[in-house]
RNA sequence: GGUCCCUUCGUCUAGCCUGGUCCAGGACGCCAGGUUUUCAUCCUGGAAACACGGGUUCAAAUCCCGUAGGGAUCACCA
C-alpha cells in the first residue's frame, strides 16, 4: 500500500459553461479527496485545459470558476476564485493552473519522447508510436485490453506548438502529483494513449475511475444544442420566421445549420418558452438549491447501497467509494430532481430560505423587490410558500397576485373554477362574499388569524361549509381558486387592498347580479 | 464499420462478485383513497422490471455462451 497522500483533480476545458455532467465528476472528485480529508493529505485540483486556442475563453473560465463555488466544490490548488484575475492569482505549490501557461514544461517532455524515438514529426505536428498492447485497470468497468494492432500513433503536439489533450493531461497529471483520475468514460478509450504515455515518460499510472455519461430522457446525450433543439422545434410550430435580427444567420438556425445560443434565447423570450436545463447556471436561475442538485447528481451512478436516497455532502464524504459507482449510463430526471429541491426548501431553516428567496426574486424578477424589502411582508410570503415551492422561481409565478396593481387582477368567467365559486346557482358565491365583506370591513385591527376566524364563525353561524366563502374571496383577491393558507393570504394582502379587490370583483360582475335580482 | 464498454419497474437504482432468504426492495413519477375551505404538502394503498435465446446447476436476476439494443472512441476537440 502506498503511502502517498489523495489527490484528485477536475480539469475542464473552458469552451463553454459547466454542465450537469461536469458538475457530477467534479463532486465525485472533490468527495474522494475530502474523504481523505486535510489530515490524510487529501487534496482536490482545478485545472484549466485551455490548450484548443479556438475554443477557449476566459468568460468560459471565470463561469466554471462561479458555478463551482455556488455548488460549494472548493479547491485546494488552482485558480485563486477571489482574485480579479484568476489567470494571475493562483493556489497551489504544482501550478500553474492553465495548461496555456504550462506549454515549455511539454515541450520539454515532447523532446524527450522524440530523442527517445518514441515520437517523430508529422506535417508540423509531432506523432507518438503506438507500439505495445496495452491493459489497465479502471476502478468502475475494471480490466481493460487494447491490442497493439488496434492503436493508432497520435499526435501529442500540435502544429500550433500547443500540446494535444493527451499530452498534456498526462504531463499535468504526473506533475501534480495526481493520484486518481476521476472523469467521463468517453475518455476510456483514450486512457490507453494516456497509459502508453505515461510508461514512456516512467511516470507512475494513476488510478482510473471513469463514469458513465448523463443522457436526456430519450437516450440522448445532454448537451448545450438541447436548447437550440428545443427552442428550433418551438419556432416551428409556432410558425416564427425572425427574432428580429440576422435573419438569414436564424433561417438557417432553422435549418439545423447553426446551433447558436442566441437564437434559442431569443425564441424563448419570444414564446415565453422554458429552456431545458442543462448547465449548472441554468439550474441556479431556475431556482435550484446547489445542495439538492448535488444530492441528486451524486445518485446518478452512486448510491450508499441502502436505500437512504437524501443525504448531505457530509454523508457523501462519509460513504463515497468507488465500488458503488455503476457501469450503465443514466437517464437526467428532471421530475425526480425538483422533488428533491422541494423537500430541501422545505428543510431549509426560515431564514436561509427567505435570504435565498430575497435573492434569488430581486436577481431574476426585480419587480419583486420592494415586496422583498418589505420585511414584514416578506416573511409572511416566506411562511407561505417555503412548503409549497418547488423551487425559488416558482414562487415569483404563484405569488405574483401579491404584487400586482388590484387593477391587474383578471377575473376570467372562461375558467370554470370562476364560473363555480362566482357566477353558479344564482351568483352565490358572489353574494355570500357581497355579504361577508361588510363583515370583513368591521374587522379591526386586521390580522389574518382573525380575518381567517371571522370565515370560520361566519360559516358556522350559517351552518355553511367554509368553502363558500373562502373560494370567492379566494377568486376576488388573486383571480383564481389557489392560494396559500388562508390567514397568510389575508394578512400578506391587507385589509385595504382585500376589500378593494372584493368591490372590484363584485363591480365587474354587476350585470350578472342585477339579472339575477330581477 | 473496427475497437472498448453497458443492459433489473416509465426513470434513478438495491440485489449480482460470495447461485437458494427475490413470485425481486427503495425512491421519483403515475393511479386510487384519506387529511386540507382551494392548490401544494402530508398519510395510506396500488399498478409497474430481471432485454432475448441457449447452456451449467437440485436451484440463476445472480455463473458461462450467443443474439439484439444502447453508449464511447477511432480529430493537429477535450
Amino acid at each position: 500500500m502506498s503511502t502517498q497522500p489523495i489527490v484528485t483533480r477536475f480539469a475542464p476545458s473552458p469552451t463553454g459553461a459547466l454542465h450537469v455532467g461536469g458538475a457530477r465528476t467534479a463532486l465525485f472528485a472533490w468527495a474522494y479527496a475530502r474523504q481523505h480529508g486535510a489530515s490524510g493529505g487529501g487534496k482536490f485540483i482545478l485545472r484549466i485545459e485551455d490548450t484548443d486556442q479556438k475554443r477557449s475563453s476566459p468568460e468560459s473560465t471565470k463561469g466554471i470558476l462561479r458555478d463551482m463555488q455556488w455548488l460549494g466544490l472548493n479547491w485546494d490548488e488552482g485558480p485563486n476564485p477571489a482574485a480579479d484575475d484568476p489567470y494571475e492569482a493562483q493556489l497551489g505549490e504544482h501550478g500553474p493552473y492553465f495548461q496555456s501557461q504550462r506549454l515549455e514544461i511539454y515541450t520539454k517532455y515532447v523532446d524527450q519522447l522524440i530523442e527517445a524515438g518514441l515520437a517523430y514529426e508529422d506535417d508540423g505536428a509531432i506523432r507518438f508510436k503506438m507500439e505495445k498492447d496495452i491493459a489497465f485497470k479502471d476502478e468502475v468497468f475494471g480490466e481493460i485490453k487494447f491490442a497493439a494492432s488496434d492503436l493508432e500513433d497520435f499526435v501529442i503536439r500540435k502544429a500550433d506548438g500547443f500540446p494535444t489533450y493527451h499530452m498534456a493531461v498526462v504531463v499535468d497529471d504526473a506533475l501534480m502529483k495526481v493520484t486518481h483520475v476521476i472523469r467521463d468514460q468517453e475518455h476510456l478509450s483514450n486512457t490507453s494513449k494516456h497509459v502508453a504515455l505515461i510508461d514512456a515518460l516512467g511516470f507512475e499510472r494513476p488510478v482510473y475511475v471513469h463514469l458513465s455519461s448523463i443522457m436526456n430522457p430519450d437516450g440522448s446525450k445532454m448537451s448545450k444544442r438541447d436548447k437550440a433543439k428545443v427552442a428550433r422545434q418551438a419556432a416551428k410550430d409556432a410558425k416564427l420566421t425572425s427574432v428580429g435580427f440576422d435573419d438569414a444567420e436564424f433561417a438557417a438556425f432553422l435549418d439545423k445549420k447553426n446551433d447558436e445560443m442566441k437564437f434559442a434565447l431569443a425564441v424563448a423570450e419570444q414564446l415565453n418558452l422554458d429552456l431545458p436545463e442543462i448547465n449548472v447556471a441554468d439550474f441556479r436561475d431556475s431556482g435550484y438549491i446547489p445542495a439538492a442538485l448535488l444530492n441528486y447528481l451524486a445518485l446518478l451512478g452512486w448510491n450508499p447501497g441502502d436505500d437512504i436516497e437524501q443525504f448531505d455532502l457530509d454523508f457523501l464524504v462519509a460513504k463515497f467509494s468507488f465500488n458503488r459507482i455503476g457501469k450503465s449510463n443514466s437517464k437526467f430526471d428532471r421530475a425526480k430532481l425538483k422533488s428533491f429541491n422541494a423537500d430541501t426548501i422545505a428543510k431549509l431553516d426560515t431564514e436561509t430560505f427567505s435570504m435565498l428567496l430575497g435573492q434569488h426574486l430581486v436577481a431574476h424578477h426585480p419587480e419583486y423587490t420592494d415586496m422583498v424589502n418589505d420585511r414584514q411582508r416578506f416573511s409572511m410570503l416566506c411562511m407561505a410558500y417555503q412548503p409549497r415551492a418547488h423551487t425559488l422561481d416558482e414562487v415569483a409565478d404563484m405569488a405574483r397576485f401579491f404584487i400586482i396593481d388590484n387593477s391587474e387582477v383578471v377575473y376570467d368567467t372562461s375558467n370554470k373554477q370562476v364560473r363555480k365559486n362566482l357566477i353558479n346557482s344564482d351568483c352565490a358565491g358572489l353574494r355570500a362574499l357581497a355579504e361577508f365583506a361588510g363583515e370583513l370591513e368591521k374587522l379591526a385591527p386586521w390580522t389574518g388569524e382573525d380575518a381567517h376566524n371571522l370565515i370560520k364563525s361566519y360559516c358556522e353561524e350559517r351552518e355553511m361549509n367554509m368553502g363558500k366563502i373562502a373560494q370567492p374571496l379566494r377568486i376576488a383577491i388573486s383571480g383564481n381558486v389557489v392560494t396559500p393558507d388562508m390567514a397568510l393570504t389575508l394578512d400578506i394582502m391587507g385589509k385595504k387592498d382585500t376589500l378593494l379587490r372584493i368591490m372590484r370583483c363584485l363591480d365587474s360582475f354587476r350585470s350578472e347580479m342585477e339579472a339575477v335580482a330581477e
